[in-house]
This record gives C-alpha cells, sequence and structure tokens, in this order.
RNA sequence: GGGAGCAUAGCUCAGCUGGGAGAGCACAUGCCUUACAAGCAUGGGGUCACAGGUUCGAGCCCUGUUGUUCCCACCA
C-alpha cells in the first residue's frame, strides 16, 4: 500500500470508494460475533416521495455515529434501514403527474392508479436510499424495508384485527378533520393550527313567535345553512325567557330551538351561539346532548351541498361571501369585528381543513395510553433530553381517539367487509369473501386506507419479520436507541411505544434520543417556498460528507435546534485537511518497519509521556460522553486532542527526535506518533468515517478496516500524571517566550540565548530541545543563581522557572518594571482572594478536602511566583 | 388558557454530578518555522438578561421579573 497522501485531502476521491469497500466488506451487518451483545437502531423511514434534505442529514448522522461507535465497542450493531410509502404525499405526487396527462385518479380506477403508484415508487422510490448513502450511513441494506412490503402488509393487518377483537377499534361517526383539498379524514395530530385574521360576524336570528330576537357571532358564517340549534347558557338571566323557544334561521327559514347548555359562556359576545352539529365538534356535543338535528352542509370537496339551497354548488370561500352579502342585505347582519383566531390547516396541503362528521374509524386510545404513560413514567424507556417526556406524558394523558381511515388509494387498504343483506362489518386476517354472520356474499370492502402512521407505528417490530418469530425479532428487538426529531414525537414515537407494548407486550426501545430542527443561518425553518434550504447533498460535494456529518454533530446538544452555517462546514473541512496532513507528517517519516505498536515503557520520553497519558484520560471521558449521547461535548474534546494537543505541540514536541541522528530515539518517537495517531482515528471515526478510514488504512495496522476496529480503552499503564505535570511546566515556559517575543516584536528568525533559573533543573534538561525548537532559543543554560548582569536582559517568571533572554537593545528596563509589577498586582489579587477563602473556616471545615487542598497549593504556588517576581523587580529597579 | 425551551465574547453556540468563564467564525499583530497559508504564533474582547434566595462557594440549584421562541388546547 502506498505511503504517499496528496497534500490536499480531496474527500470526493475517496469517499464513494471507501463506502464500496464497507458495503462489500459486509461490515454493516451484524457480525454475530460469539457472546456479542446487540445493539439497535431503527431508521426513521423517509417519505418515499422524499429528497434529502438538512433534517435526513442530521438523522442520519446521529445514528450513523451512535451505531459506528456501538460496533467499535464490540456490540453486535444493527441498524435498519427503511422507506415509507407516506400516503397522501405520494398520492399527490402520483396524481400530478397523470394532472400531466390530462387524468384523475377517477379516469383509472384503484386498480389501474395503484398500479402507476407502484411503478412510480420502483422508479424514484431508492432515490433517497442512494443519496443516505452519500452520508455514510452504515446500515444493514439488506434488511431494508417498505411500509407497504409483505411483511409489513401482513403486520398492520394483524394488527389491526387483533385490535378490532380487543374493541379497540371501533368505527363511528364523529368530527373530524376533513381536508377537502386532499378530500380525505385527517388525525388531530394531522392538523396545524395557525393564526389567522378573520372577522367575527354578528347575526340576527329573530325569535319565530315574534316576540325579539338573539344575536350570535360566528366566524364561519356559511356554517349557519347547517343550524339546528341556538345555545344560552342555563345561568345567563337575560335569556330565561327565550329558552324552549324557536329562532327562524334567516336564509333559510328554519325554526330552530333555543337549548341551556353550559357550554355557552356568557361573558362572550353576546352569550348566545348557533349550533351547527355537522360541522363542529362542541356543537356536535352540545347536539347530542339536547338532541338537536345534524345537517351536514358541506360536500367532500369543500363546497355547499344540495341541503344549502340556492348556496349549492359554491365552494365554502364563495358561499362565505354570499351569505354575508344575503344578510346584510336582508338586513339581518348587526356588525363585522376583526378577529384573529386559530384556523385547523392540513399538514401535508396547508389548505384549511373543515370539521365535518363522517363515519370513520377510529383506534380507542385510554386503554393503550395507559402502559405507554406507565413506561416512561417508570424510566423503562427514557428522553435524551429528559424534558421531552412531559411533552409526550402531556400529550399521552390527554390523547382522544385516533382517527385512522383516509380516504385515499394509496395504503394498506382496510380489511373490513361491510354486508349489503344485513349490515354486519366482518373484520377479518384472510380476505373475506362472504358475510361472517348471515353468510351473505353480497358483501363490499371498505374503499378506506389506513393513516399512514398506523404502520409506522409497529415499524421497530415489523422490520425484524413480526408478527413471525424471527430470528431476528427474538435477537434485536427490543430495539435500543430511537434517534429523531422532537416534531414527530406525537405523530410516531408515542405510537410506536403503545404498539410495542401492546402486540410484543415490550417497550420498542429504551431511549428516545432527540434532535432539533436544522434551520438555516437566520434562525428560520429551511422550506421550499422560502427557497432557504440548504442542499446536504451539495455541501458533501463541496466540502466533503465528514465535514458535513460534523456541522451536524459540533457546537450542539440534544433537543436544540441549531442554525446551519456553511462556514462551519468550511471549518470542518479544514480540519479534516488537517488531519489528513499530521498523518501525511507521520507517514513522511516512518520508516520500513515501524510498528503500530507502543515502544517499552521505559523508553518513553517525557512528551511521549504527556500526550499518552492525556489520550489515555481522554478516552475515558469521551466514552462516557458518548454514552449518555453527548455527542457535542465527545467531539469537542476529539477535535482538541487532534488540533491542539497532536498538532500543535506533541508532532512539534517530535520534531527534534525525528530530524536528529539517534535512531532509537527516533523509532520510539515515530511509534507513540502511530500509536497515537491510530487511537484518535479510532475515536474520531463515528463522526468522521471516510477520511479516518482513509488514513487507517495507510498507516500500519492490524484489521481489515476501521469501521470495525476496536474502540480505544483506557490503559492503568498509561496514565502519567507526574509527567504531564512536568512537560506543562516546560509548556508554560515555551508560552511565556512566545507571548513576551511577540510582544517586542521580535521576529522567529532572531534566535537568543535563554538562561533558565528553576529549582526543577530536571524537567528543563529534558526540555532542552522542545525550547530551543519552540522558544527560538539558541542554546539553553541552565542556572544556579541569577545572572549577575540584567542590563539588556528580559526576565519571564513562570511557577516553576525564571527565564532570561538577552535582547539588548530590544529591552526597555522601564517597560519591564511596569510589566512586572503588573504581574506582581495579579498574583497579589489572586493570593489574596485564596487565602480570603482558605481563612473562612467554614470553607475549611465543610469544603471537601480535595478542595481545599487544591486551594493551599495554589496559596504555595502563588506564593513561589510573587518572591520570583519581587526578586526581579528588585534587580531592574538597580539598574 | 396550559406546558416547555432559550437569554454566556462582535456572530453562532458549548459548558457533563455547583469548585478561579470556553470553542468555531470574525477581529488585531507578527510569521512562507522542511505535515498543513484550508496553516503557525501571539493578543484584544464577557456584571454568564434582571432581582432575590440556598451554599464555604452559583453560569450551573430554588423563587420571582423581563424579553424571546416553540408546543399543546373545542371558546363561538
Amino acid at each position: 500500500m502506498s505511503r504517499e497522501l496528496p497534500k490536499v485531502y480531496e474527500p470526493q476521491q475517496v469517499e464513494n470508494e471507501i463506502y464500496k469497500m464497507w458495503q462489500e466488506g459486509g461490515y454493516f451487518k451484524p457480525q454475530g460475533k460469539e457472546g456479542a451483545k446487540p445493539f439497535t437502531i431503527v431508521m426513521p423511514p423517509p417519505n418515499v416521495t422524499g429528497q434529502l434534505h438538512m433534517g435526513h442529514a442530521m438523522d442520519a448522522t446521529l445514528q450513523d455515529t451512535l451505531i459506528r461507535f456501538k460496533r467499535m465497542q464490540g456490540y453486535d450493531a444493527l441498524w435498519v434501514p427503511g422507506v415509507d410509502h407516506a400516503g397522501i404525499a405520494t398520492q399527490i405526487k402520483v396524481e400530478e403527474e397523470l394532472r400531466k396527462e390530462g387524468l384523475t385518479r377517477y379516469d383509472l380506477g384503484r386498480e389501474k392508479f395503484l398500479e402507476r403508484v407502484w411503478d412510480w415508487k420502483h422508479k424514484y422510490g431508492n432515490r433517497i436510499v442512494e443519496q443516505q448513502k452519500k452520508l455514510g450511513a452504515s446500515c444493514d441494506w439488506d434488511r431494508s424495508r417498505f411500509t407497504m412490503d409483505e411483511g409489513c402488509s401482513k403486520a398492520v393487518r394483524e394488527v389491526f384485527v387483533s385490535l378490532y377483537e380487543k374493541g379497540l377499534i371501533y368505527k363511528g361517526s364523529r368530527i373530524i378533520n376533513w381536508c377537502p383539498h386532499c378530500v380525505t379524514a385527517l388525525s388531530d395530530a394531522e392538523v396545524e393550527y395557525v393564526d389567522k385574521p378573520g372577522h367575527l360576524w354578528h347575526i340576527r336570528y329573530p325569535l319565530a313567535d315574534g316576540s325579539g330576537e338573539v344575536v350570535v357571532a360566528t366566524t364561519r358564517p356559511e356554517t349557519m345553512l347547517g343550524d339546528t340549534g341556538v345555545c344560552v347558557n342555563p345561568n345567563d338571566e337575560r335569556y330565561h325567557s327565550i329558552i324552549g323557544k324557536k329562532v327562524i334561521l334567516p336564509l333559510v327559514d328554519r325554526q330552530i330551538p333555543v337549548v341551556a347548555d353550559d357550554y355557552a359562556e356568557m361573558e362572550f359576545g353576546t352569550g348566545c351561539v348557533k349550533m351547527t352539529p355537522a360541522h363542529d365538534p362542541n356543537d356536535f356535543e352540545v347536539g347530542l346532548r339536547h338532541d338537536l338535528e345534524i345537517i351536514r352542509v358541506l360536500d367532500d370537496n369543500g363546497k355547499v351541498n344540495e341541503l344549502g339551497g340556492k348556496y349549492q354548488g359554491l365552494d365554502r370561500y364563495e358561499a362565505r361571501k354570499q351569505i354575508v352579502q344575503d344578510l346584510q342585505g336582508q338586513g339581518y347582519l348587526v356588525r363585522i369585528e376583526d378577529h384573529s383566531h386559530n384556523v385547523g390547516t392540513c399538514y401535508r396541503c396547508h389548505n384549511d381543513v373543515e370539521p365535518i362528521i363522517s363515519a370513520q374509524w377510529f383506534v380507542k386510545m385510554k386503554p393503550l395510553a395507559e402502559a405507554a404513560i406507565g413506561v416512561v413514567k417508570e424510566g423503562q424507556t427514557r428522553f435524551v433530553p429528559d424534558r421531552f417526556s412531559k411533552t409526550y406524558l402531556n400529550w399521552m394523558e390527554n390523547v382522544r381517539d385516533w382517527c385512522i381511515s383516509r380516504q385515499l388509494w394509496w395504503g394498506h387498504q382496510i380489511p373490513a367487509w361491510t354486508c349489503a343483506d344485513c349490515g354486519h362489518i366482518t373484520v377479518s386476517r384472510e380476505d373475506a369473501c362472504k358475510c361472517e354472520k348471515c353468510g351473505s356474499t353480497h358483501i363490499q370492502r371498505d374503499p378506506d386506507v389506513l393513516d399512514t402512521w398506523f404502520s409506522s407505528a409497529l415499524w421497530p417490530f415489523e422490520t425484524l419479520g413480526w408478527p413471525e418469530d424471527t430470528q431476528d425479532l427474538k435477537k434485536f428487538y427490543p430495539t435500543d436507541v430511537l434517534v429523531t426529531g422532537y416534531d414527530i414525537i406525537f405523530f410516531w414515537v408515542a405510537r410506536m411505544i403503545f404498539s410495542g407494548l401492546e402486540h410484543t407486550g415490550k417497550a420498542p426501545f429504551h431511549t428516545v434520543l432527540i434532535h432539533g430542527l436544522v434551520r438555516d443561518d437566520k434562525g428560520r425553518k429551511m422550506s421550499k417556498s422560502l427557497g432557504n434550504g440548504i442542499d446536504p447533498l451539495e455541501m458533501i460535494e463541496k466540502y466533503g460528507c465528514d465535514a458535513l456529518r460534523m456541522n451536524m454533530v459540533t457546537g450542539n446538544s440534544p433537543g436544540n435546534d441549531m442554525r446551519f452555517y456553511v462556514e462551519r462546514c468550511e471549518a470542518m473541512r479544514n480540519f479534516a485537511n488537517k488531519l489528513w496532513n499530521a498523518s501525511r507528517y507521520v507517514l513522511m517519516n516512518l520508516g520500513e518497519d515501524t510498528k503500530n505498536a507502543l515502544p517499552a515503557l521505559d523508553d518513553l520520553e517525557i512528551a511521549d509521556k504527556w500526550v499518552l497519558s492525556k489520550l489515555n484520560s481522554l478516552i475515558g471521558e469521551v466514552t462516557e460522553n458518548m454514552e449518555r449521547y453527548e455527542l457535542g461535548v465527545a467531539i469537542q474534546k476529539i477535535y482538541d486532542l487532534i488540533w491542539d494537543t497532536y498538532c500543535d505541540w506533541y508532532i512539534e514536541l517530535t520534531k527534534a527526535r525525528l530530524y536528529a541522528e539517534d535512531p532509537a530515539r527516533k523509532q520510539t518517537a515515530l511509534q507513540v506518533l502511530v500509536y497515537v495517531l491510530d487511537q484518535m482515528l479510532r475515536l474520531l471515526h463515528p463522526f468522521m468515517p471516510f477520511i479516518t478510514e482513509q488514513i487507517w488504512q495507510s498507516i500500519p495496522h492490524e484489521g481489515e478496516a476501521l469501521i470495525v476496529a476496536r474502540w480505544p480503552q483506557q490503559h492503568a499503564e498509561l496514565d502519567f500524571k507526574a509527567e504531564e505535570g512536568t512537560m506543562e511546566s516546560v509548556m508554560a515556559a515555551i508560552r511565556g517566550i512566545r507571548a513576551r517575543r511577540t510582544e517586542m516584536n521580535v521576529p522567529p528568525s532572531k534566535k537568543a540565548a535563554l538562561f533558565v533559573l528553576t529549582s526543577k533543573k530536571e524537567i528543563f534538561q529534558e526540555g532542552d530541545g522542545f525550547l530551543q525548537r519552540l522558544a527560538y532559543a539558541d542554546r539553553v543554560t541552565l542556572l544556579d543563581t541569577e545572572p549577575a548582569d540584567l542590563d539588556g536582559m528580559v526576565t519571564i517568571t513562570t511557577a516553576d522557572a525564571k527565564l532570561y533572554i538577552p535582547l539588548g537593545q530590544l529591552v526597555d528596563v522601564s517597560k519591564e518594571i511596569a510589566r512586572i509589577s503588573k504581574e506582581l498586582e495579579n498574583a497579589r489579587k489572586f493570593l489574596a482572594s485564596v487565602e480570603g477563602k482558605l481563612a473562612n473556616e467554614r470553607f475549611v471545615s465543610r469544603a471537601p478536602e480535595a478542595v481545599v487542598n487544591a486551594e493551599r497549593e495554589k496559596v504555595a504556588k502563588t506564593k513561589d511566583l510573587i518572591a520570583q517576581l519581587e526578586q526581579s523587580e528588585a534587580a531592574l529597579k538597580k539598574l
């Protein structure tokens, strides 16, 4: 294998090949190793109509990072992918296609239309999958599922029938949300409420006996065509006398009763409410209590129907205009008020939904919700971050029955057959051919299909083979973590939890990791209509997949929205390049026989021990962060380790050895360089899979691929706390010198001698080379006493040493004195604060011992520093 | 009406179980130092929204206030 890498990392050149290598190697599949515990994630199935967007990128990145981490930890990791049939969305898409040919779905008929949809699915359904691969998703694609495939259909059928048999599914006439544009019922969750400016129309309803009138107010005047009553509060003395009387409905000339019900609030408007039981859920309830007639006046397309008299055929908004005009013309309109109110809109097409009475299928939620509340309350299923469990519980505790029937063709058709003879409904696992009650063959299948979320709700177990008792189901169910955005907790997460509990007896996952939305740089939602969406594929093309993935996890914590900055992709691309070049440095210096193995511990030098010790403690921290889903914290630490610890310091610290002529020392440095690089690549791999794999393949390694390499472990013998401290002392000196030189505008090219006065000579003896190389010293002399002549000498004081650099006339003595007294001032201030703390008895007695000791150490160190500074100050003042 | 989040450097955000405030970008200065100018070094910049409280100690915990965003809810 070639060890020459190009000077700039070009992700486009390596990503596809690496992905292919992984896939052909079968690494995405659970390896089934003896004793390996399973770890499973099921992917939220994207819509078959979908195009990859930033939300997918976020979702996939988090899941892939977790699954790669677990895979490396030795779990039998399985990430199950799949695609959702997306009832309404897909049907609309295909109908649009038909429209271009001048056809509607009715022209084709159900069967032919469904063929078209399947054709469409086969043609475009794989697009989103191919796009996910570009994100580096390490799913087991052979286990990929589709919510309408045979197995899922079977699962859906089983669930429907069993819920029906348990009495948890029923058909009934209720007020449901109807989308006149999509021409179907919707569930409550599918309605989005939007505040829209509107009006409140006050209308006069005369009493039938001519004794007066009542005034009602409404935001939807067209519904008056279906009014069958007027409601007042029983405690409202203004209206006591008219309860039970009739009023005449204007324009319609129908006599309707005045009823008394608590529902009417005395304070609102006139205290009189018109009742339209067929088009308002509250009115419907009131209507039931008072036996009001139900007159539905809108048809499925949102037009006034035959019961609307002269308004028949008008669209609801057209009808509104006409009715208001007529009311005004006939003197019934009292006044019009501006009134903004919450209008329900369809989450798919964003048209206003109409509450309409309609016969639909429902899932009875109360009994199912109970268990689903329990597992979250008891902590068997945990939300990360925890606050979303409140969101979930609040919804679950107030959930109403779920309307599951949709008047669409694309979806799972409801397995219910109605008998034309006796009216009985047969619900069956097998397609029915006769009525189970009367035996008649005059039965007709319910034309409706099920809510798409009905099948998605079964996703964690149907994808693993349920209702069959498969090996996969036994091994991988319940799954472990579900990763998704907070926007579909109700739609999906909640329904998966109660479905899993009901049908498998187990919660489908123990953790729900919630992420936020990806917004644009101004904090707006990315949307097609705004045109502010950023295409993830474009970012991958430009900056590489790894950079995009890093963008998704850095500086971000679970559940919070993030703004997408292209600049951050750039920064992450730069990070990739940094790592690339550090690797090049290592590879360039590698000998033919350099092994990826630690040298004997005795051969390790101070810098080696420092970096190994840093790495060692970081491995522990990062592993813990990952296990707690703190990916943002973990990646920050890895980033700093690579860029700061390894590149900016360790590589620089090794240069002296690599360029000197001591083969043994060089070899030691090289092996540590390779070893640490290898470990860092492992830590980084879950986040930046491509570049890490590419580099790892180039360095000496054991095993086939990084993707299945072992996650780093901590080793007690690599914990060199003392040496870490020593190295930091030298580093402090280096930093001090650099700062001073910069301050004085001394260019790096101007070398100078360095004198070191320290009680820890051995440290600076060892650090000699570092000081020369990194602090621009041409020679380093260790002193026993303060130099006799301080003229032209710059002094730098650290906690462990005083450093002197003769810089001749560049030195301004008075400036030096000023600087030192400032440092002194700071040190004294600090000392005072620490001593104050220690003087506080309550602190000493109550704070943990370690904290108190740390404070005492600070006192000692600061006192040393002050003493040193005072000496320097005095010496300088003599000049 | 109910619930939740957010308020920390010029911008975007981290800050894990309380122990002398961080990153990226931006800015300033100096560097082509044989891995990297997509870089290196150095630096400026914060009453951690406000007011109380708990604590030896609060960005972090509690209460309230203000501003802001979101979710849920059948007020015509």
